[in-house]
DNA sequence: CAACCGTGGTC
DNA sequence: TGACCAAGGTT
């Protein structure tokens, strides 16, 4: 029998787990896409396709700003073939407001594939689900733990977060990435992983967060590296980031006699990829060409700020009788709806639509 | 692998 | 007001 003291050190990393995952047993946030605490009880394991489901949407993502969408999404389309078997202009109207397009796409993709190559069952361990459209390290080991209870290891900003301050990591991010994914495995448990997985980012959602941590009820306050050090509020350090330039543009947005809107598909790549809008010029201040000839009034500007620019796009509107344009599509007035729109797109329909509305 | 890709809330 | 931040993935 070894010294219980000579034991401690290895026996922190088996007792990390137990006192999370105690905590999360008291402080679990009850959300649309977790099984509630009587059905968990009674064994009901989580569906993969709300985990899946939810863990896309929340990618950069606040819960916050995922929880109408995650609900009205599982209401139009309660199964992976459902939605596999959706139209593709449903689903990104569906996602509008929600940003990052890409992942609406993919997540098209993604359920088809589903369906095809997997008879309609996702697949069930982390490599399977990896070889999927959108899903990547964290979102695969996210779904592989919570719907599956293999103890793969998510690692995102929180967990980032908190085993940077856990572990005293002092490199900046993104270069202590792989150093904060090894420690980060270390911890995890080889059973009750999905528990763990949401235990340690909820963890950093309400406690260890990224500005004044409530380490006074923190469950890892007494082995926390940081907090014994006193620098927990200044990890995990950062690499600084470029300034966003600013880039200029134009946006046109008639409607004809009918009061059909003249819209336009953007094409599939890129910012907005696949998403409804109207036709603009490219966003480098040179100009650009009206969809159609017209007397087409300023209204005004637009401030729109993407993830690497700030955007000003100067809003001009136009009501002709007839409409044979260059560019787009009439869309019927009772099929347009702004909330369709991203956002940058809405702000400047919110702009024209006065001009452009009857009274 | 650094750049690209949205949006709304917060301090 | 502007920079930071949020359950990242793709190229």
């Amino acid at each position: 029998m070894r010294d219980v003291a000579e034991n401690l050190p290895d026996m922190l990393p088996d007792l990390l787990p137990d006192m999370l995952l105690a905590w999360y047993d008291r402080n679990a946030r009850i959300m649309p896409w977790r099984t509630p605490p009587s059905q968990k009880q009674a064994g009901v394991r989580p569906d993969p396709y709300r985990v899946w489901l939810s863990e896309v949407m929340l990618q950069q993502t606040t819960v916050a700003a995922v929880r109408d969408y995650f609900t009205r999404f599982t209401a139009r389309w309660p199964t992976v073939a459902d939605l596999a078997a959706a139209d593709d202009a449903d689903v990104m109207a569906e996602w509008a407001g929600l940003g990052y397009y890409a992942r609406a796409r993919n997540l098209l993709s993604c359920s088809r594939a589903v369906v095809r190559d997997h008879g309609g069952m996702f697949p069930a361990t982390r490599d399977g689900l990896l070889t999927l459209p959108g899903i990547g390290p964290y979102t695969a080991a996210a779904i592989a733990s919570i719907a599956y209870d293999e103890p793969a290891t998510v690692v995102d900003g929180n967990v980032e977060r908190v085993i940077s301050r856990l572990r005293l990591v002092t490199i900046p991010l993104p270069a202590s990435k792989p150093e904060l994914t090894r420690l980060a495995a270390e911890l995890t448990p080889p059973s009750r992983a999905g528990d763990y997985a949401q235990a340690i980012m909820d963890l950093g959602a309400t406690i260890c967060t990224p500005r004044s941590p409530a380490c006074g009820i923190c469950p890892w306050r007494d082995p926390c590296a940081a907090r014994a050090a006193g620098v927990q509020a200044e990890l995990p350090r950062k690499s600084p980031k470029a300034a966003k330039p600013t880039r200029q543009g134009t946006i046109w947005i008639a409607r004809d006699g009918r009061g059909a809107w003249l819209v336009e598909r953007r094409p599939d790549k890129g910012l907005l990829g696949g998403m409804l809008g109207f036709p603009g010029s490219p966003w480098d201040g040179a100009g650009g060409t009206a969809p159609v000839t017209a007397d087409w009034q300023t209204l005004g500007e637009v401030r729109h700020t993407f993830t690497h620019f700030h955007l000003i796009l100067t809003v001009l509107a136009a009501r002709l009788p007839a409409l044979n344009p260059e560019r787009g599509y009439l869309l019927p007035d009772p099929d347009f709806r702004p909330g369709d729109l991203p956002t940058v797109m809405r702000k400047a329909y919110d702009v024209a639509s006065v001009f452009l509305t009857d009274h």
